[in-house]
DNA sequence: GTGAAAGCGCTAACAT
DNA sequence: ATGTTAGCGCTTTCAC
């Protein structure tokens, strides 16, 4: 009752193990075309499935490759660099053996360690959100990095273009006539933080909207809670200067400032306009109204960096950030100003 | 420059290959202590890392799990499972290879034949929702099942004990004092529907509260928006009959219900107390105010099926199904029903 | 057009 | 207390 081994198949149909493997594998067409069928009726007939690790002992290759994370399995948008992955994987036919080190720098090098003794035929290095990371000592070459970068290069990464989402986030305010927006940033610092906010200044600059250092703010650590109480801050801010668009670092964030706009009893988008960040799935098109936001292109950067480890892609230099773009995700809580403020800005365009 | 092998940590040190694997293994102690050092220090000078393959074609165990699901990769909560998964993989010195099937079945067929020519040790097969499944033909014995149950049995499975969850959310709402409490159930009728509106009839009769079906009341495909709708119905009964406190499916809809409150202009808790189910990360806690809501034990769930398909648990029986429980997370969504209504309420226990 | 046999790197039964 | 050796199930070179 024990699995069927290409002898058997071999004995099955009259040949050797030789020919056997040969059909199998559809290596060389020398072998006559009756031979052929005669070989796979054999291997049906007995059920049999070559041993990946038989094979793997002989090619030295094992078509699997190991997916190291931090927190993905915690962190709910980032499953999708998973899906991503998995998916560019399959299509390469090959099996994703998954590591989620919870952070833990102990585990992480039992984690490499182990995977490179599965003798896994590439490696991705994924981050929950985009950052710099110190490259583990015993990480593979050509190691594929995900959702961040290696602290000094030397490996292929894939990351956000997070200036250009900040800038497209902006623009969508400034298109539907906004002069005084505000940028509500994290307290946390990550790099994202700071790209944005690179993107919002250009915007600005670009359309001739002095930066106004007040409408910088930040909301704690990126939690809705926190960016509540600093959209409120933005809100009571005097008229003239308070804000009519804002923009949130991300998501969660976009919703503290609902919550702020509820508590103030504006409405959103007729008295305030809010954009996010992330797409974050269950969150940003579940608000009321609908957030509009930018997309974190985590499903495109997973499926990226699989193709790049699996080298069935050409731009993935070994030594190169590629920065994938963020789309627009147009939904109901960008309208224009508030009446009194829009005349004035209109006044400017007619 | 490739990869030493046994033979040249046994040169290095000046024994057999057996020594080594017999030291290296901690197997019996009959090698001397002075040999053993030997070979240690040998092996590290080499950099010896044993092989997994050859082991394991040796052993015909490979430390490996697969580890199958419909679509857990892009489902937020999901990965939960797979942490805890994973978590109890890594205590047991075991690799999870993870595939993501997106719910095609040939995709599933073909991942199953993938998994076993790869001679996993165990396999788990897991749903991103509480459902019944059919069995893929194909599934070996002892696979275990994780957030589903297998149609006719025979396997090991594990699911979150959604009655009680349903009895455990309502029971919340009771002992705040409530009497009118509504069910906003999803219309996409899963098992956990049913069982959860079980559970909150079983709460009602118990405490002697007459079921009213006007409260009981189906909200579209479980987003929040379809449950907005429901709850403004709900909150536009006549005052006699409107609902002081709703259970909702889950914290999407409930999400709903707070839009509703909003459009209504009521007040979560002091107008209209609301339960959600699942603890959905970065949705129940970042409301305003926090949701109070029933959690899903996905990590536990996760955990448990690895430490069963590993043989590593007693409570395993190869065909029973092992209901979970929810825990309830309280926040501060759930207060007393309004003055007027609290007061007859009162009368009843006073 | 097909087959024999070596060998991938290990473990473990059997010798010594 | 340590060594020899036969496989685990396959691929692939070389011979016929």
């Amino acid at each position: 009752m024990s699995r069927p081994r290409i002898s058997d198949v071999a004995a099955a149909a009259g040949v050797s193990v030789t020919t056997v493997s040969l059909v199998l594998n559809d290596v060389e067409s020398r072998i006559s075309e009756s031979t052929r069928r005669r070989v796979r009726e054999a291997a049906d007939a007995v059920g049999y499935a070559p041993s990946s690790v038989a094979r793997s002992l002989r090619t030295r290759q094992t078509r699997t490759v190991g997916l190291i994370s931090d927190r993905i399995a915690t962190t709910p948008f980032a499953g999708r660099m998973l899906a991503g992955a998995q998916d560019a994987a399959r299509e390469n036919d090959h099996l994703v053996i998954f590591v989620d080190t919870g952070g833990d720098d102990e585990v992480e090098r039992d984690a490499i360690a182990a995977l490179r003794a599965q003798q896994v035929d590439a490696m991705i290095y994924a981050s929950m959100w985009h950052r710099v990371v110190e490259v583990p000592a015993s990480l593979p070459a050509g190691t594929v990095f995900l959702d961040c970068r290696p602290e000094h290069g030397g490996f292929p990464s894939v990351v956000p273009a997070d200036r250009e989402g900040g800038y497209a986030a902006t623009r969508v305010l400034i298109e539907a006539g906004h002069r005084r927006i505000a940028y509500l940033d994290t307290s946390d610092g990550p790099i994202a933080s700071f790209l944005r906010l690179e993107g919002y200044h250009e915007a600005l600059t670009e359309a001739g909207i002095p930066i106004d250092p007040a409408l910088h703010i930040r909301g704690g650590e990126s939690t809705a809670q926190g960016a509540r109480e600093a959209a409120e801050r933005l809100l009571d801010l005097p008229e003239a200067q308070r804000p009519t668009g804002i923009f949130a670092f991300n998501d969660r964030m976009a919703v503290g400032v609902y919550n702020a706009a509820h508590r103030r009893g504006l409405r959103i988008p007729d008295d305030l306009s809010v954009v996010g960040y992330d797409d974050q799935l269950l969150v940003a098109a579940e608000q009321d109204p609908p957030l509009t936001t930018v997309a974190l292109p985590h499903y495109e950067m997973g499926r990226w960096a699989m193709e790049v480890a699996l080298g069935v892609r050409a731009d993935g230099d070994s030594d190169a950030t590629h920065r994938m773009e963020c789309p627009v995700i147009r939904r109901d809580s960008v309208g224009p100003p508030p009446a009194h403020v829009a005349k004035q800005s209109r006044r400017r365009t007619t």
